[in-house]
DNA sequence: TTAGCTAAGTTAGCATGTTAAGTTACAGGC
DNA sequence: GCCTGTAACTTAACATGCTAACTTAGCTAA
């Protein structure tokens, strides 16, 4: 079946995401979505909802629905920025942490064990992956001005 | 910003995509997902519901709805197989092959644009891409027996 | 011919993505 | 002190993914 590389790249992360979001309910009792929120929160710092949905690359409506959804549920808190502003300070509850923390590693190894099976290097695939992030975001910036 | 693969790969694919849905709903009034299905309908052969879940990526029920809505749009032609079973035939209408072909090549040429400007080698990350695939996929089937 | 098996498709309800259009909190000029 | 602009967030409505449970069509065997 001859396939072109966008293709691919939907359907493989398609997979890959689902099947992290089945092993995430199944062990952890929480979906993908919450869990990357939260790793982006407490690991990379996203401290406001906009710069969470930058960093999830979503939109801010749909940070905003799920920072209430985890606020909710006791994993992560949302307080009025103190400098002020109409700006919330996103950060972990204990028990979000906890999460977090059990979760991650596990996780991206995993992916290395696919990885691994399928002998495509590592290191390479993933430096190359970083690159094409960083340069679309560079020229979706440019076009947006 | 220290990333990890997984990480990556989920946000580069889910800008990508958006990224193509603006598009093609800005210059040929139709969603990515859409695309994607009469794509592989009409060039990948995708003949049956089932087969098209498959290729695709996505689960039955998705793409049942799917093909109600593309009957309906007049771009895809759904019928009983002639040969029995409880089975679908899928086939493009005249106007399905049209927006398809009108298309897909512009597109991929876009995402090329992209890898070429990162200074990321298209056919080696292609390739990776395609046996990572290959192998997400023959790790899943094996997991499910 | 009828009961059960299997494959393929559908329905219902929910999770999470989107866009478009509002709201809120502050800053700056008059 | 009050208008206006900007940044950050929210609300509403819809698109599309999922799982669980059901239906439909044909096959096989008693």
């Amino acid at each position: 079946m001859e396939r072109n590389l966008s293709l691919n790249l939907h359907v493989l992360i398609a997979r890959l995401d689902r099947a992290a979001d089945r092993i995430l309910r199944a062990e952890h009792n929480i979906s993908y979505s919450r869990f990357l929120a939260l790793t982006l929160v407490g690991e990379l710092g996203a401290s406001t909802q906009r710069t969470l949905a930058e960093y999830l690359g979503v939109t801010e409506p749909s940070v905003s629905r799920m920072t209430g959804i985890l606020a909710a549920d006791g994993l992560l808190d949302v307080q009025p920025d103190p400098a002020g502003g109409n700006r919330r300070q996103l950060s972990l509850t204990g028990e979000g942490k906890r999460v977090v923390s059990s979760i991650r590693q596990e996780f991206e190894d995993r992916l290395a064990t696919v990885v691994a099976e399928s002998g495509v290097p590592y290191a390479e695939y993933a430096e190359h992956t970083a690159r094409l992030l960083t340069t679309f975001d560079r020229l979706e910036r440019e076009a947006g001005k």
